[in-house]
DNA sequence: TCTTCTTACGAACATTTGTTAGAGAAAATC
DNA sequence: GATTTTCTCTAACAAATGTTCGTAAGAAGA
């Protein structure tokens, strides 16, 4: 089968991992501190994982992965400029509050990935960036948005949608549905001809 | 004189810091490799600084001065609430294409501050937040801005303009008034009712 | 010139880091 | 029940960390 108990106990790992990479940063957590929280010593983690690269390589990619292929799906779709933006504005909010911990090490420790896996990271989003700014730069031309610099409103976008993973917690008067409505009206609206 | 030239290496060193924390952060940062970027061993930097916390300190605090300072300053203003809101994005574009590194470290860094500065750092940004959430819910109230969520409406604003520090490059052909308006476009226009 | 004060340095410090080796316990297989 | 495999631990490692100490060179003041 493809869920052994290792590759489980793999997956606490790598969960925990992200909690406390988003919370303490990539070089702030300690693989001691991280075999604290998943109640083993730090020796005996080297049998489910190769090494701490590999753990942020491991979240990385899986992201990065998860990212593209939305992408991918929105881009063989039939509909408006707008709605194609909409819906992966709306996957996005959905991940970050999802995947939180794993959105939030993506995007902000990337940097410390080794050598091989950074150059293929950064290429992974900035193809992904370009992809999102194609959309963009179409909506423009079809005159379904207003003519800004296609880089502006593509970035201005990802980055409004980002504060979610690091503001937002559930249960405190704002439900996801509500969350997801207004962030789409304020973007949309704003980009809107 | 207050510029001596003990205050003006200590600069150097503040500023040089801020660049590094900015690159690889704060934990990745040694005070050998900065050190070595201002042209000194690491123990002689101890002529200067009482040591890594107080960098981190007087960078996250000064930044944070100069926030809630900025909008202290609008605050007093006459204007209507949509004035308002745009002068403060716009003085927050310029804070971050003139102190890129700084406010990037403060942005990302603080976490790291040790137990007094934390909480006044949190306290800060707080109140701060709270400021500004009480403009776009009194423009809300005046039927100025579309009847958002204050606090999402809020966020959005401060994450889509936090990308500049991230992601913006002078000299790439687009000027840093270009930009400054096609982001106030965006976000008023988003924004208003 | 002699003295005082400041600045820079090399060496060393105690800790903490990621990781490995080896031994013993537990689980699985026969 | 015996044997093999898988797991977990303690102990130790070399390297890197922030910081301190004592010393020597430099600048400033007498």
């Amino acid at each position: 089968m493809l869920t052994t108990k290792k590759t489980i106990r793999r997956q606490v790992i790598l969960d925990e991992a992200a909690k406390l990479f988003k919370e303490k940063g990539y070089g702030g957590t300690s693989m001691r501190d991280l075999a604290g929280n998943v109640g083993l010593e730090a020796a005996s983690m080297y049998n489910y994982i190769k090494g701490k690269d590999e753990i942020l390589e491991l979240i990385c990619q899986r992201i990065a992965g998860i990212y593209i292929s939305q992408l991918h799906d929105i881009e063989q779709t039939e509909a408006t400029y707008a709605a194609k933006v909409e819906a992966l504005i709306r996957l996005h909010i959905r991940l970050m509050v999802e995947e939180g911990p794993a959105v939030s090490v993506a995007n902000h420790d990337w940097k410390y990935l080794p050598e091989p896996q950074l150059t293929e990271f950064k290429d992974a989003r900035k193809s992904y960036e370009q992809g999102f700014a194609r959309l963009v730069e179409e909506g423009i031309q079809a005159g379904e948005f207003q003519p800004l610099h296609p880089s502006v409103a593509l970035f201005t976008i990802l980055s409004a949608v980002r504060w979610v993973e690091l503001w937002y917690r559930p249960g405190r008067g704002l439900s996801a549905e509500e969350l997801e409505n207004d962030i789409v009206a304020m973007l949309l609206k704003g980009l809107a001809k």
